[in-house]
DNA sequence: TCGGCGTTCTGAATCGATTCAGTATCTGTA
DNA sequence: TACAGATACTGAATCGATTCAGAACGCCGA
C-alpha cells in the first residue's frame, strides 16, 4: 500500500489537516513541525498529496484539454497544427498548466463521452468543421473554452482567436486574378464529406459545410466575381483528406483534361504542395498554384501562399483561456494575415 | 450548482448506486430504468460522472504523462521529437488513453513537484540526460514508466525503446573515414552544461554527461580510433542548444581557422543543418557533414545521416507502457538504424 | 489578573463518485 | 408448495485529500 497523508500524520502524531497544510499552506504551521512532517514523509516514501484526490477536493485540475476534431495523430502530421500546438504549449508552460491531448473516437457519441470524461479545467478547441457535439458537451460541463474560429452558434461571451478567412483567401485570388488567370480551379479538403478526390459541382459556396473551407473558397470566389468570373465557372476540386497525395489525386484528371486550368488555388499549403507534386509529374504548360498557412515547406517549394501566424494563434488562444480578459471584446481576436508571393504563381502562359 | 449523480438519483427516485450503474455497468439494471435515468440526466443537464471523482474512486485516470526533460515547447521545435510524439499519440489514441504533456519548471525541486502532481497512470520519459529526479519521483509514486534509453540505474524490469547510439554513430563515422577524412570535428548539443558555443577540450569522451551525446560521440571516436586517429586529435565542438543557429555559431571559428576540418560529424540533423548554413555562408573548400535522426529537412538538404525510426520509437514506447509484455526481455527494445548516404559527404578535397 | 489578539493545531464536514455485500422480487423446477 | 437461482436494486463504506470553524496556548498591555 502506498502511504497516505493519514499515514504521515500518524507517524508524526499530528492531525491530517496539519500534514496537508505542511504541503499546501506552509504559513499555517511552525517551520519546525513542517520540517518534521516532511522528513517523516520522506522516511515513509510518501510522494506528496495524491493529485486526483486534491483535484476533487479543490475543484481544480491544473490542466487544459486540447481538442482536435480529427484524429489526434493527425495533429502531428500537419505542420501548421504542430506549430499551433507549440504556441499553446508555450503559453501553458508559462502558466504552469498541463496540456491534455484527448483522443477522439470516430463515432460522435464516443467522442462526446471522451469530452465528458476529460479531467481538465477548460478546453482549447481546434476548429475543423462542425464540432457542436464537442461544444455542447463542454457547455454541459460548464467548462470554459476557446476556439480557433468564431462559430455560428457563438454568443458574445464565447472567445476565439482566428483570422478573417474570407478576406485572406481573397488576397491570394486577387493576386492570381492580377496575373491574368481566368480559367482556374479551387481545391479544398473534403469539400463535401464522403466524396472521393476529384471534381465536384456545387450550386453555391454556401453549400460547403466546413466553415474554414467555406470561408476560403468564398474568398477565392469573391476576387473572381469582381472580374466577371462567376462561381459556376470556377472548377471545384475536393481532396479526400488534407494530404499531398490526396491533393495530387484530386487534380490529376483536370490537369490531363481539355480545359486545363491555368491556376489552382488550394485551401492549405499541404494541398498546394500536392498540386505541385502532380504538376512536376505531368509536364504540360505551367500552372500557377497558391496555398494557405505558409508552413516551412512552402518557402522551400517557392509556394505563393497566405501566411497566418501559427504559434501566435496557439499562444493567444491559450492565453485567452488561461487568463481571460476583463473586457469581453478582447475575447474576439482576428489575427493579421499576409500574402506571400513566391515563384509558384506566374502570368498566364501565352499560347 | 452543477447537478451531481445524487441529484439525478433523487429526480428518478432511485439510489445513487443505480445511477452510477446506469453509466458504468449497464448490465446491472433493467434497460427501462436505465433509459429513464439517462433521460432524467439529460433533463437536469447532468454531464455524466465527474472525471476526477471517478478517477479517485477507481484509482485509474486514463491518461499517461509525457515527460520532456527540456522545455515543453522545445518538443515542438525539434522535428524528431514531433514525430516521436506523433507515434506516442497514435498508440495512445488506439488505446483510448489521453496524453498529458507536463510542463517542467527549470528548477529541479519544482520539476519534481510537477511530476508528483501529474494526474496520470504512467509516464513516457523522453530521455535527454540525467532525469533521475524525474524517475525517482515516478518511482516514489509507484507508477509504471518507460524511457527512450536504457539507463545506468535501470533494473531489469525497467522498460525502454531505444537505439544503439554508439554503434549507429560509428557507421556514420566509418563512412566518413572511408572517404579519407582524418582531420574532422565532432559537434554535439551542450557537450558540457553551461559552456558557450564553440570548441572544447575534453580528456575523454566519458566526461560527457549527456548519455545520448556521449554515446554518439563515442561511436564517432570508435571509427576514427580504428584508423589511428585518437580522441584528442578530434576537434570537439559544442553548440549551446539543439538549433541551427547555435550549431552555425559553434563551427564558425573552426571553419575560419587554420586547421579547418574536412568533415564535421554532428549529433543531430538540426545541428548538421546549422553547419550547412555556416558552410553556405563562408565559401572555402568543401566540407563533408553528417547528421543524426534523418528528419524531413535532411533529405531536402542532401544530408548524409543516420536514420532512426521516429514514429515507431514513440509508438512502441507507448505500447510498452500501455500493455506491458509478459516477458520482461520484451521490455528492452533496440530499434534498427540505417546510414543514409546523400550528397553532403564527399571525398577529401585534393589540395 | 483579565481581556484581547495572534499563532498553531485539531475535528468534522465535504468533494463526487464506485463498489460490494446484501435484500427483495421474480422464474423455473421438482 | 417450496426451494434454488437469477435479476434488479439499495446502503454504507470508501477513495485521499482540503477547508474552515474553532480550541488551546502563550504573550502583551492595562
Amino acid at each position: 500500500m502506498k502511504p497516505t497523508l493519514q499515514a504521515v500524520a500518524d507517524a508524526v502524531g499530528v492531525s491530517r489537516s496539519t500534514v496537508s497544510n505542511a504541503y499546501s499552506r506552509p504559513d499555517q504551521l511552525s517551520t519546525a513541525l513542517r520540517e518534521r512532517i516532511l522528513e517523516a514523509a520522506r522516511q515513509l516514501g510518501y510522494p506528496g498529496p495524491d493529485p486526483t484526490a486534491r483535484s476533487l477536493r479543490r475543484g481544480v485540475v491544473g490542466a487544459v484539454g486540447v481538442l482536435f476534431t480529427s484524429q489526434l495523430s493527425y495533429a502531428f502530421t500537419d505542420p501548421f497544427a504542430v506549430r499551433f500546438l507549440a504556441g499553446v504549449a508555450g503559453a501553458a508552460e508559462r502558466h504552469g498548466t498541463s496540456l491534455l491531448l484527448v483522443p477522439l473516437p470516430d463515432d460522435a457519441p464516443g467522442a462526446r463521452r471522451a469530452v465528458e470524461s476529460a479531467a481538465v479545467d477548460g478546453f482549447c478547441v481546434y476548429c475543423a468543421g462542425d464540432e457542436s457535439w464537442a461544444l455542447d458537451a463542454i457547455r454541459a460541463r460548464n467548462l470554459p473554452f476557446v476556439t480557433t474560429a468564431p462559430r455560428a452558434d457563438a454568443g458574445p461571451a464565447d472567445r476565439f482567436v482566428g483570422i478573417d478567412e474570407r478576406a485572406a483567401a481573397r488576397t491570394a485570388a486577387a493576386h492570381v486574378v492580377g496575373l491574368g488567370h481566368r480559367r482556374v480551379a479551387l481545391l479544398g479538403d473534403t469539400v463535401l464529406p464522403g466524396v472521393p478526390s476529384g471534381e465536384l459541382r456545387l450550386a453555391d459556396v454556401t453549400d460547403v459545410p466546413h466553415p474554414t473551407t467555406r470561408g476560403r473558397l468564398a474568398g477565392f470566389a469573391d476576387a473572381f466575381a469582381e472580374v466577371g468570373v462567376a462561381w459556376p465557372e470556377l472548377t471545384l476540386l475536393s481532396a479526400a483528406g488534407n494530404s499531398r497525395t490526396a491533393a495530387a489525386a484530386a487534380v490529376a484528371a483536370v490537369l490531363a483534361g481539355p480545359d486545363r486550368p491555368t491556376a489552382i488555388l488550394a485551401c492549405s499549403d499541404v494541398l498546394a504542395l500536392g498540386v505541385l507534386d502532380a504538376l512536376a509529374g505531368t509536364g504540360g504548360p505551367p500552372c500557377a498554384v497558391t496555398g494557405f498557412d505558409d508552413i516551412a515547406e512552402a518557402a522551400e517549394a517557392g509556394l505563393t501562399t497566405v501566411r497566418q501566424p501559427a504559434e501566435e494563434k496557439g499562444r493567444r488562444l491559450a492565453e485567452l483561456l488561461l487568463d481571460p480578459p476583463e473586457d469581453p471584446a478582447a475575447g474576439h481576436v482576428l489575427l493579421p494575415t499576409e500574402l506571400v508571393v513566391r515563384t509558384s504563381t506566374g502570368p498566364v502562359p501565352r499560347r
